[in-house]
DNA sequence: GCGTCCATCTGTATCGATTAAGAAAGGGGT
DNA sequence: ACCCCTTTCTTAATCGATACAGATGGACGC
């Protein structure tokens, strides 16, 4: 016998055998109360019999404008967006609200390449989380034009957003800090990418280089140094976002004539890697020079660091609900953080 | 003046607008040597005027039968999943090359719902990683039926893969240990949830409890008991795949009477965990205990740990490129392992 | 001068479903 | 008996592009 030719099994074939019209086959995985369940049991059975895998992904797209996909929008590469705690932490909550809504989560890189833009255009989403920091934005608007829901995860005037007050949270770090005695204070900042250790002193009128105007990192140093004598802030760019990045811009920022009694880390892999570089100059956080974090991750209790606590996986799981729920009433979420003091601070020592 | 109904600019209007045929606005997209650059420029500059995005994406993809998003198919938690920096190595090899194809990469859970079976099903995608240890099985044939390009991560008879050679890989480790000396050996395995630390001795008929029958566990496990004498081998599942997790299982299997004089954990996380646990207890590794782990993250050679090189990034671009692209030749492919040898094995002990 | 070929464009039949609107059949109420 | 409602199914019009088979016109060879 020969082998049939492949048969193309669509819904019209399965309507054909079943002796119905196909509106009632779409009915019988759409919309299962619109056909007696005799028939939809009978449908359902002669599809499984045929091998018919359910209603084509495409077809179903064009026609109802939907795709159940989610994107998720990350500058710089995949290896070192996930090698930061908070993006799994962020990117767990929000596959979990958006699975509720029966999709699922399309990565997507901000573009740099001609292709990689492409590929961001071509992506079959219903909605995108843009965490990305800068940028991408007329690709971000072409998008919109599209039809594509943009949730971003800061606030901003326009739009859906759900994210932090990120200068009020740098205060109330700054503010613990001045009122234990601190006044020589070293904020060090993750980069996206790799790249060397450099520093500056920090003056709101005068940007720092690789740190963009609206970035969180941006508002979380004017926060700080809102709360602080003029020209007391200095600024230390770690070469990325891990803790050999701390360690790294640790030593930068210690290693010098005028020590600060305090260093605030933008993000806790930052504070975790500068907490070694305290102790492995035979330092004692907390009593000799003190350590803040941002973000309170589960690790920073273990190791007794101060941190600004934000609910990330919350933060993610609502943003997973603003993109899957055009409906939901609440479009604009600003979300409540806590400062959590541990044994990471303490009183200013004496000047020496 | 009221403000104009929203107007759906469609390839349609785009045409009228420069009074050419769809047809023709359709190449000036995808096949620009179809026409001239004059005329492409003309449409493109139309383009922008309108405000026209671009192909819409459902379209395309219901004639064209291209979504350009590849799968990736994970069991358990997306915590959990991307917790594991195999994980992450893989995901970056695999998204590096799917880029390269001008596609994104969609995460998808091995469903164990039916919500997530819908999710599954509706997935725009041309093509699967599927690096779930088990089961979906159903799942992923129906995709297959739609046309979806099937890639395991792991040999098989049929189909497309990308792998090692699990068995002989663990005989490579197991003989290096007995070549040392080691007689008593103890396997430690990671789980996917959490659960609690358990203990079996091995024997190749009696599958162990949580460890599916053709998983890369199980692979290996077979093959260390192949390079040991009958009886020698015990398991110890972890409670999970974290450093922790290999830490609790380290005490497990070293606080016992007849203390192992060598530990093969099957990922190298497991195994610095396993390390601490070695150290707490003043053991010096290599010299008191052997430790091996498996894949050689970064952090083995760090950290002096032997342990079994696999390509994880390789295996992942080449996972994506068998994905996205279904003419390239070679549609089955075993990479090399190597065994890195350092500090973390030595002689076995002589027996006290 | 004539046939050929190439470079450019157009016409039109799909791709595979969804959905609003309408028809047919049965069931009550009065 | 008649009318009105429901329930259950069908008809037919899209959704927005792609790709194949042609049509057109000028350049070119001989």
């Amino acid at each position: 016998m020969v082998p049939a030719a492949e048969a193309p099994v669509t819904m019209k074939t399965l309507a054909e055998r079943v002796g119905v019209s196909v509106a009632t086959v779409s009915n019988a995985y759409s919309r299962p109360d619109q056909l007696s369940a005799d028939l939809r049991d009978q449908i359902m059975a002669a599809a499984t019999e045929l091998g018919y895998p359910g209603p084509s992904v495409a077809g179903r797209a064009l026609r109802s404008g939907r795709n159940d996909v989610c994107g998720f929008l990350f500058s710089g590469e995949i290896s070192h967006a996930f090698s930061d705690p908070y993006a799994i932490i962020f990117l767990s909550g929000l596959s979990e609200s958006v699975e509720q809504f029966g999709a699922s989560v399309l990565l997507l890189k901000a573009p740099t390449t001609e292709g990689e833009t492409q590929a961001l255009q071509r992506a079959p989403i219903d909605a995108l989380v843009a965490n990305s920091t800068v940028s991408s934005q007329e690709g971000v608007d072409l998008l919109r034009r599209r039809g594509v829901r943009i949730v971003r995860t800061r606030p901003s005037d326009a739009g859906d957003w759900v994210g932090i007050n990120d200068p009020s949270a740098a205060r109330l770090v700054a503010r613990h800090l001045v009122r234990l005695g601190h006044r020589r204070i070293v904020v060090v900042t993750p980069a996206t990418a790799n790249g060397r250790v450099r520093e500056w002193s920090y003056r709101p009128d005068r940007p720092v280089p690789g740190v963009a105007d609206g970035s969180y990192e941006n508002l979380r140093l004017r926060g700080v140094w809102e709360e602080l004598e003029p020209d007391a802030l200095r600024v230390v760019r770690a070469g990325g976002n891990t803790r050999e990045a701390g360690r790294a811009a640790g030593a930068r920022a210690l290693d010098v004539q005028d020590r600060p009694t305090a260093v605030i880390a933008l993000s806790d892999v930052l504070a975790f890697g500068i907490l070694d570089a305290v102790r492995a100059r035979g330092l004692e956080p907390g009593r000799d020079i003190s350590v803040c974090g941002f973000d309170d991750l589960p690790e920073a209790d273990f190791l007794g660091l101060t941190s600004l606590r934000q609910p990330i996986a919350e933060k993610g799981r609502l943003a997973g609900r603003l993109a899957m729920d055009p409906d939901y009433p609440q479009r604009q979420i600003n979300l409540a953080v806590q400062l959590v003091v541990r044994a990471s601070t303490g009183p200013a020592p004496a000047d020496r």
